[in-house]
DNA sequence: CATCCTTGTTGAACATACTTGACGGCATGA
DNA sequence: TCATGCCGTCAAGTATGTTCAACAAGGATG
């Protein structure tokens, strides 16, 4: 059921940092047992427990908890082949989209001149960042407005209402990635986050 | 400590779905208590508890705890501000190094000719893709090789032996995205997968 | 009004997670 | 060889999560 190793994704994340079961505790505020067991998936610990030893790596539960499948899926995108996901105004270009569960949409967006996600702000679960590649954006986030040109970047939680406008006479490239993903196959989602 | 309140988030998509306490105990096979105590605080449930419930409703733990952090961060990134996390050949700008427990990495890649990350390939846990934006990038991924140009794109799960090579002789740049991030802040990593 | 349903809450019993304190294994070094 | 130290594991006891069963509050029906 569960069809996630919790015991295995630990005992990585803390091997990874070359940390022993009892330093890992002693950081987390529990005991070397208590990491034994979980690590051995003799017990499904608490969440209050894994949060505790999670911040002491640290690791976000969400992060934890991503990536929890391994398919043989397509690697390489020819540029022809990204899904477009315009909405006539906007062009899209997702990559992966055919991905049944993968943990970020990345997209290659085009924002003609006068393009705009609209007034009323976008609000969804997740965190989303990019760079902008050429021309210029304006940016809004919980109220704050920026005009951000090529090399700038920005990373927000989703949550934060937000905006995009190009309010330029040129066209503005941006490379973005959203978690979770925002899109799925055939989408219809109006917000792109 | 926690920061996130399990009880409330519960809750609220408990109830976005028009389900009783009652309800949502029997598709998930717990009882009826057990979700009003949750949804109190009164108990942190164990992870296998909350997976049989947000199994029911049905959410991923991953989502569950997206945005588990929420706290004021910074948004907007100047080109200038972008932390460099170059090896000295290969020059890297990581966008919001400094979040704590972001979801994501999203990096601004520069890649000039003869850039290679090395003969023994990258392997590490999460997933990773991203645009080509300028230039010629020579992509391994898990055998396979593709000479990948700007507007073309890749994805692939970050445990696949992969490795990229600038073998033009101009500059590459590519805007990646890993989940989970690779980069924690001044990280010793060497891969940047 | 009574009756019957559904809602969320709660005390006591029970099941499970967690700690304590021990153990054997495997190094390093006197 | 024996001591020291750090490693991960485990049995037994304690703390905490979960269930069972009862409860009160609110709405709908007659």
């Amino acid at each position: 059921m569960s069809g996630f190793d919790v015991g295995a994704r630990l005992k990585q994340l803390r091997q990874k940092r070359g940390l022993s079961q009892r330093e890992l505790a002693k950081r987390a505020g529990v005991t070397n047992s208590t990491i034994s067991l979980i690590e051995q998936n003799s017990v499904s610990p608490s969440v209050s427990s894994l949060k505790k030893i999670l911040d002491a790596l640290p690791v976000s539960i969400s992060e934890f908890f991503a990536g929890e499948e391994f398919a043989k899926e397509q690697v390489f995108y020819r540029a022809s082949e990204l899904t477009e996901i315009g909405d006539g105004k906007l062009s899209w270009r997702l990559v992966g989209a055919r991905r049944p569960n993968r943990s970020m949409s990345i997209i290659h967006e085009y924002y003609p001149p006068g393009a705009d996600t609209g007034e009323d702000m976008l609000e969804h679960e997740g965190e989303e960042g990019g760079v902008i590649v050429a021309g210029t954006i304006e940016l809004s986030v919980n109220g704050e407005v920026q005009l951000l040109t090529a090399g700038d970047a920005y990373y927000f939680d989703s949550r934060l209402p937000h905006r995009f406008r190009n309010v330029s006479d040129s066209d503005c490239v941006i490379v973005s990635a959203n978690n979770p993903p925002s899109f799925a196959e055939g989408g219809t989602e109006k917000h792109h986050g």
